[in-house]
DNA sequence: ATTATCTATAGATCTATAGATAATGC
DNA sequence: ATTATCTATAGATCTATAGATAATGC
């Protein structure tokens, strides 16, 4: 949507009636609510999609955690998924504060905690606590969200090629961090 | 800076002037160029910047890998880095293409370069080709960047802390995909 | 009669320009 | 005389409202 891809204050209603072939006043009719209502009711709708298709993709594939993360990147590099980052700071401070947080908690349900979960259920003892867990969904999301702007200019490979080849730093990473599974740490300093 | 924080269209020249103690006329005194051009101007400063400041805090970090990249994490924590995803998405388009492809070079130079010339230069036979130093570079500042994003209140430990972590996790992960020097790679699936 | 659009326009806001004002440096 | 601000305002753009118009469904 062009609000995640450019931001609340960056698209006006004109290029949004522009987009669905109509005119700026004819969005009135549909979202009586303006510009502001529109953004909500969109993003709303929007992380749930979100949230659907992601854990459809997670489940779809199946059982083993790289092939259920590949599918994650898959599916990431092939939406347009918001920076949560970059809408709290920049979409969030323009609403009421009660929405912003609204939006802010499903937005963090639809992808951080589809992940996290993923994180969480590695096979290895102790599986990573749920802090590091969020720490490491988060960390998966930026990356293969911000593999997903580079334009195909830089990208010396196939972006999928590239986004598979990050899940096994992240796994074998994560592995080497938890004593039980990982052979021994890294530490060079 | 207001517009790496908010992006250009949400901040407005009557923003900026506040926030410089003036009036929004008063900018015209030294930008006469206006919006755009101080726009410009602003962010081939903070590149400039960045640039002097990433590659001072990698060259104090000494020889070692990990110190060097916690260095950057450290670092990149303190300032406001911006986004080369978002701009180049939601910024650069109300720009002349050149200014704008000028741009995103010079922040391609100051911030990816840098770190990825870091992971070019492991200790690992072969080291990292390019394009995949690139990629692990854009990785690293990506969760970085985002980790800094992150209100304190989710944070479940100190972010540099958990940033050591993630380090920890890319020097890891990446060796474990470097046959030579990684014990066996995390094939799952 | 309802639905979905349109044109026209008011009011607010934003960028940019013109010209006035006050302080400093010769 | 130059420097750095200010006030005032023109022109453009944006959001939102009012009322007209055309098509469809009873």
């Amino acid at each position: 949507m062009l609000f995640s891809a450019r931001g609340y204050a960056a698209v006006t209603l004109k290029d949004i009636a522009g987009a669905l072939g109509m005119r700026q006043a004819s969005l009135y009719y549909h979202v009586p609510g303006g510009k502001e209502a529109l953004f909500i009711e969109v993003t709303e709708r929007s992380f749930a999609r979100h949230r659907a298709g992601l854990t459809a993709a997670l489940t779809s594939a199946g059982p083993h955690p790289r092939a259920t993360l590949v599918a994650a990147a898959r599916w990431i590099l092939l939406q347009h998924i918001p920076d949560l980052g970059r809408m709290l700071n920049s979409d969030m401070p323009a609403l009421p504060e009660a929405e912003a947080a609204r939006l802010m908690r499903l937005g963090f349900e639809a992808l951080l905690v589809p992940i996290a979960g993923v994180f969480a259920s590695l096979p290895m003892k102790p599986p990573p606590k749920p802090a590091a867990a969020t720490l490491y969904a988060g960390a998966f999301i930026s990356t293969i969200t911000s593999l997903g702007n580079l334009p195909e200019v830089f990208a010396s490979q196939p972006k999928a090629a590239m986004a598979e080849h990050l899940v096994d730093v992240f796994l074998s990473g994560i592995a080497a961090q938890h004593p039980k599974r990982g052979r021994k740490r890294a530490r060079t300093a």
